[in-house]
RNA sequence: GGGCCCGUAGCUCAGCCAGGUAGAGCGGCGGGCUUUUAACCCGUAGACCAGAAAGCUGGGCGGAGGUCCCGGGUUCAAAUCCCGGCGGGCCCGCCA
């Protein structure tokens, strides 16, 4: 099909007395084709079924050989071949089969065939038209490979590429995994509210917006964590919400200012259980979809495999910087440390000793975490809502999780102590404000949470937390290589084309002319 | 915020460095083909704008312009070189 050189097809149809959008408003269908191909697994080269099915969804594929057809249907469970043949469906449906192009919708009747080549299919005795397409459809060996087309006709990209449909697809089930563990495990989802007055439970920049019935600026919540932790004061002792943050920070492979985490809290218990209940959900989640706790991925290009069954292994940061690097850093001094990431070419001018540490992890440590672990024991002094490690307050019982490289979560003993959480918040805003980092505005400093620290003083019982980012999670499961790939729909700067009704006149006339759209 | 790369037919891309008639495959259209699965074979048109629309006609008598994302510039001559913009991607800094 063009869309602008001879005379458009849709005139075919109505031809036909096949009017796309009025002939047909609905459609039943008896089965889907995964259940077709399950069942009829059995039937040898050439065998047929006895059984007549209809099914419905949209032409992937089309194979013409004159008075035989081949095409592949797609009906949102998978995809089967329809076969049409001329001496079955007669000379009135074979001109409706001539005028199919890829990316029409139909519904077919027919019996579950096995062709001479080995091809499981339909063999169509009956051909409904549901609805048509007006543009063309990728070529089918390169599929769409246009970034800019990608993200901009999304529902191509879904529909086309296969990782990217099954990365979108297994992203539900993975979720209804974690609710269904979490339910077993007595814990109930609470919404908590993503306009705010003050934001927290991360560092990072917010989305302002305004909120006119109370006449005042709002924040998009940037986390979850300090409204579950409310939730836990108010005697909800085991919460969660898979919650969307949104944070005004720039987009790259792996950030977007809108992702979905779950983040979950339990009470008396600490960073252990957390640790123990996370991969848990997770490899129960795992095996869910992928039947196996290992799964194969793709990672830098090569094919590995990843296993998710527990325990996890686990590394303090520290440790994992000294085996990955071979640079000793444990009991060095804040002058020493600048010195030795200077010598590795990373610049930093941040105060907190334990970001040092960190950024050195990151350069050494992080691209080798390829398999689930757990670094533990960050510096306390960059974990400012964990609790302080009980053997050691230099450090904080807090823990990371790093899968393909990539960091998947981070969870802690939750502070509990309104007089350091004060205290802590405290020394963040002065940090911010002395840091060199030049955002512009206030509104980019951490705020005091006073109102949460108020809650945390009528008593928050021990308790343990964790956030998982899913859209990760999910790259890193079907090894996509940006973060972008695994959400449904990102943000684009409208193009400028032509619709169909401004380039076809006479397609609209008919239209406005058949269902009066003139008459008001 | 800093740096790099890409934008050519519906799709996937070549041509650009070393400026000189806009190309290929797929797809479209016409024909053939009852077992293909990136089907195959033969033929053919199409790149801007306008005329509602295919065919077609006009913009186009001389010159210029238009049609390689857009707009300028250099040049006898620009898809190609230069500058600016738009759209997209990647890396660094920051955030998960």
């Amino acid at each position: 099909m063009v869309l602008m050189s001879e005379k458009h097809r849709f005139w075919s149809f109505i031809a036909l007395n096949m009017d796309p959008y009025l002939t047909e408003y609905r459609y039943e269908t008896s089965t889907t084709v995964s259940e077709i191909r399950s069942r009829y697994g059995y039937l040898n080269n050439g065998e047929e079924a006895g059984d007549i099915h209809s099914i419905a969804g949209r032409i992937m594929g089309l194979r013409r050989h004159g008075k035989i057809v081949f095409a592949v249907l797609d009906d949102g469970t998978a995809t089967i071949q329809l076969v049409f043949r001329y001496d079955i469906l007669g000379e009135n449906s074979w001109k409706v089969v001539e005028l199919l192009n890829i990316g029409d919708i139909i519904g077919v009747k027919g019996k579950p065939i096995r062709t001479l080549r080995g091809e499981l299919s339909i063999l169509v005795n009956e051909l409904t038209v549901l609805s048509i397409t007006w543009r063309d459809y990728p070529e089918k060996w390169h599929g769409l490979a246009d970034t800019d087309k990608r993200y901009r006709l999304r529902y191509l990209d879904i529909m086309m590429n296969e990782r990217v449909r099954k990365a979108i697809t297994s992203m539900y089930r993975i979720e209804k995994s974690f609710r269904d563990f979490l339910d077993s495990k007595g814990f109930i989802e609470i919404h908590t509210p993503k306009l705010q007055s003050i934001y927290g439970g991360a560092l990072a920049r917010p989305f302002t917006t305004k909120m006119y019935s109370l006449d005042k600026t709002v924040y998009l919540s940037i986390a979850p964590e300090t409204y579950l932790k409310r939730a836990i004061i108010a005697n909800l002792y085991r919460v969660y919400e898979i919650a969307v943050c949104f944070r005004n920070e720039d987009i790259d492979a792996q950030h977007y200012p809108e992702f979905v985490q779950i983040e979950i809290y339990q009470a008396f218990a600490d960073w252990n259980d957390m640790m123990k209940l996370v991969e848990e959900m997770i490899a129960y989640g795992i095996k869910n979809v992928f039947g196996d706790y290992k799964v194969e991925v793709e990672h830098n290009g090569n094919r590995i495999e990843l296993d998710f069954k527990p325990p996890w292994r686990r590394i303090s940061i520290e440790e994992a910087v000294e085996n990955y690097s071979g640079i000793k850093v444990r009991g060095k001094s804040y002058e020493e440390l600048i010195g030795i990431a200077k010598d590795l070419g990373i610049e930093v001018d941040d105060p907190r000793m334990g970001k040092i540490i960190e950024k050195i992890f990151e350069r050494f440590a992080e691209p080798r975490l390829v398999q689930p672990t757990y670094v533990i024991l960050y510096p306390r002094d960059i974990s400012p809502l964990a609790r302080p490690y009980r053997n050691d307050p230099n450090y904080s019982e807090r823990f990371e999780l790093f899968v393909g490289s990539l960091e998947i979560g981070n969870g802690y003993s939750e502070l509990n102590n309104p007089i350091i959480q004060y205290y802590f918040f405290k020394k963040e805003e002065d940090l911010r404000f002395k840091s060199s980092h030049k955002f512009i505005g206030k509104a980019e400093y951490h705020p005091m949470d006073k109102d949460y620290v108020r809650a945390l003083e009528y008593g928050m019982p021990p308790t343990a937390g964790v956030g998982i980012g899913i859209y990760r999670l999910i790259m890193v499961l079907f090894g996509l290589p940006s973060i972008k790939d695994v959400i449904p729909f990102t943000i684009v700067e409208p193009d400028e084309f032509k619709t169909i009704a401004e380039t076809h006149n006479d397609i609209l006339k008919h239209y406005i002319e058949n269902l009066h759209l003139d008459k008001l």
